[in-house]
DNA sequence: GTTCCTGCAAATCCTTTGCAAGTTC
DNA sequence: GAACTTGCAAAGGATTTGCAGGAAC
């Protein structure tokens, strides 16, 4: 499980700005440090409103922008999950999938070599060339499994 | 590979008004009609417009609406692709999932008991319980695939 | 200085909702 | 007649865009 620092995504990004002639500003490396610093698969607002903690004067419309850029260079993906869409890191991180709690929304990674591989079989049977693909799986969580009275309840 | 003939899905429509109280209505027909009448993976463009050809005077606000209908039905089931919203016939179809062409846009079905069982262990691995999941694998048809230099070109 | 960025407001896109008029039961 | 439907226009929510002022190179 190699993990990059987020020294190396941030070289990255500069990398990327630079490659197209793009500029530095304040505002975009404090986006991209908030977003490295959370783990989770965050919501543009979930993005805003931690950037805003630190740059309350930070817009929205800029955190949109950027994450199209961090999606350019290969660093942050959308997850466009049901009725929402969700951002997660992307660089150097391995192919996965994700388990979506309906419950308490919690997001599970999980990756299936065998999967993958029946995956490109079948595709392979019906000449089709695979680019990418979404594997969602919704339910319910561990938790929320045993706990299916008030499973609202737990937000 | 059953089919359920037009008919049972109409009279299951019917039935389904009835228990909730509701109206039957000329647009509701038409629309359903129409619906059961496109084997394809229609938008709510593609549907208001066939819907259109035999009732001009049909709107979208009802097309959306008894979408609903069919959804709570059973009958038909929403398709979240990147990007847009399809809807499909689900009555008595066995579960499936798709691939869809990046180019021409053509939706392909497939079902594979070796992934949902590959997906019910890990499932069962992390204590999810699974209620539903989308796979879609996005790339080229098999037609595309073949002529990448002009594949958009093909609509 | 020129080019790029930013934030705001406005514009889009897709979908839902309020409401008055028309239908179905 | 009471309850449900419809279509329109308006409202919503999410995301994008135009633009004038501000920052980076």
């Amino acid at each position: 499980m190699k993990e990059s620092s987020p020294r190396e995504e941030k070289e990255v990004f500069a990398a990327y700005l630079a490659k197209n002639r793009l500029k530095r500003s304040e505002q975009r490396e404090v986006i991209l440090d908030t977003f490295l610093g959370s783990q989770r698969h965050l919501s543009v607002d979930d993005l805003l409103q931690l950037v805003q903690k630190r740059r309350p004067d930070i817009g929205r419309t800029t955190v949109y922008r950027t994450l199209k850029l961090l999606q350019a260079a290969g660093l942050a993906q959308e997850l466009a999950l049901e009725g929402q869409t969700r951002f997660e890191r992307e660089w150097k991180r391995e192919h996965h999938d994700h388990f979506i709690c309906r419950s308490c929304g919690d997001i599970i990674e999980f990756s299936n070599p065998e999967i993958e591989r029946i995956q490109d079989e079948v595709a392979a049977e019906i000449g089709f060339t695979i680019l990418g693909h979404k594997h969602q799986i919704y339910g319910l969580c561990r938790n929320c499994s045993s706990r299916p009275e008030r499973a609202e309840a737990r937000r």
